[in-house]
DNA sequence: TCTGGGGTCCTAGGACCC
DNA sequence: TCTGGGGTCCTAGGACCC
């Protein structure tokens, strides 16, 4: 058996964690530069706040009934996140980090009628070790156990966010239950598709057979998923550390900017965060690419892929560093910058990732490799240990007029000795 | 005036090889 | 009038997730 243990509106519960004072009060939290809701408390769910949705327009009814506001708080969303899991991995031999506030945990060791008392033992531990409350979904198969979270979290006076599907009755009427589009796997385009055909229920879905899930689902994916709500295990719990193949880091403006030195100074700070992730995951990166979106572009006809240039460079040699990947990263936006044009987004991918050992080693560049690697270490240790960037490169600039909108910012409580909550 | 920022896997089709 | 049967690698793009 497998569970899902999934954080009730995380980002929202861990502004609560230091204002107690909002504890029964509707929040939203804001996606960055406070474009949309990427959070909400039931109570603000209850006045009709639309996730996802863009806050401009949620604005009005969230003044009428003084929903709190906050722009959302990495530093501070990380920490707590680490905590939980932390506390899972106290719980269960295999933990997989799935996102930010969820994980799979493995159950075979515990008894199939212990699931039920299990799955509260977690529920209140994470409770009490870290003030965040979760939904725990338990099942044989990863997306039967996202079905039962579905439900834990749908009802959750009556199943205290605890939903077990051991028995086959139990798996039945929870798929009967469940609308398509509400299944893990099945996204608005398969959900219309399925819809078309008169699937209307995950119990018909998993009545399909192999054949046509290939057919009409994606191939092996369909065939997957078709198996996974028939309860046969067909996605299997990942290793706990599993190295990325991609790398990306991409923001949008805080306003739109047409001079090139912001522009650069930008794509110098993404391209460091990158570079961080990249060594936090012990890879060097072969090709870098850089994107810019110009302000001009109608994000309303669509938004996350629209038209923007890009260009990419495959470097003389994988690399890790910093410097050795602004200098590439710098160049490609002196070729893609127009001037006279207003930017309002940028972004910078790494890839071709190969592991940092396998690298060549090269004997006349050894000595200042090895020098640079160490700076590395000294910069990762510092930032990381603040958990913000105390050291910076000099490319990455101080003007920062690009920096995005973060107007209703808590603090960083749990990360900053000068931002510490105080009691008193 | 104002709508995020990451990721993954899979498939189809073209280029090329024997 | 006729035109094999495999492979591999790469890229673009679709679909999904949180």
């Amino acid at each position: 058996m497998k569970a899902i243990v999934d954080c009730n509106s995380f980002y929202c519960s861990c502004e609560r964690l230091f204002r107690p004072d909002l504890r029964n009060h509707p929040v939203v939290v804001l996606s960055n530069n406070d474009g949309c809701i990427v959070s909400r408390s039931d109570e603000a769910k209850a006045f009709g706040v639309q996730m996802a949705g863009p806050y401009f327009l949620a604005r009005p009814l969230i003044q009428k009934h003084n929903i709190a506001v906050f722009s959302s708080n990495y530093n501070l969303y990380g920490d707590i996140s680490w905590r939980v899991m932390e506390t899972l991995r106290t719980l269960s031999p295999i933990v997989e980090v799935y996102s930010v506030d969820e994980a799979f945990l493995d159950l075979t060791h515990i008894p199939a009628n212990e699931l039920e008392q299990a799955a509260l033992h977690i529920r209140e531990t994470v409770e009490q070790w870290t003030g965040i409350s979760v939904s725990v979904g338990v099942a044989p198969t990863k997306t039967l156990a996202k079905l039962a979270n579905y439900h834990a979290k749908k009802h959750k006076v009556q199943t205290n966010c605890i939903k077990v599907l051991a028995s086959s009755q139990q798996i039945e009427e929870a798929l009967r239950t469940t609308r398509i589009g509400n299944v893990w796997g099945v996204g608005r385009a398969f959900a219309s598709k399925l819809l078309n055909q008169g699937i209307t229920s995950a119990l018909e879905l998993s009545n399909m057979t192999e054949e046509w899930a290939h057919r009409h689902m994606g191939g092996v994916t369909g065939i997957r998923l078709v198996r996974e709500l028939k309860g046969i295990p067909s996605i299997q719990l990942e290793e706990p550390l599993k190295t990325k193949k991609m790398i990306a880091t991409t923001r949008m403006f805080g306003e739109p900017v047409s001079d090139i030195n912001s522009v650069r100074e930008a794509v110098a700070t993404y391209t460091t965060r990158a570079a961080e992730k990249l060594r936090r995951q012990h890879s060097a990166a072969s090709i870098i690419s850089v994107f810019i979106v110009s302000k001009d572009q109608d994000h309303l006809i669509d938004f996350h892929h629209g038209p923007s240039i890009s260009s990419h460079t495959t470097l003389p040699v994988p690399t890790a560093i910093t410097q050795e990947l602004i200098k590439p990263a710098v160049s490609l936006v002196d070729q893609l910058f127009k001037r006279g044009t207003a930017y309002k987004k940028a972004g910078v991918m790494l890839s071709g990732l190969v592991p940092q050992d396998s690298l060549q080693g090269n004997l006349f560049t050894a000595q200042t490799k090895n020098s640079n690697r160490q700076l590395m270490d000294i910069v990762d240790n510092v930032n990381f240990s603040m958990r913000d960037d105390v050291l910076k490169f000099g490319a990455v600039g101080t003007t920062r007029n690009w920096k995005m909108r973060q107007e209703l910012h808590s603090a960083r409580f749990t990360t900053r000795w000068g931002e510490l909550y105080e009691v008193s």
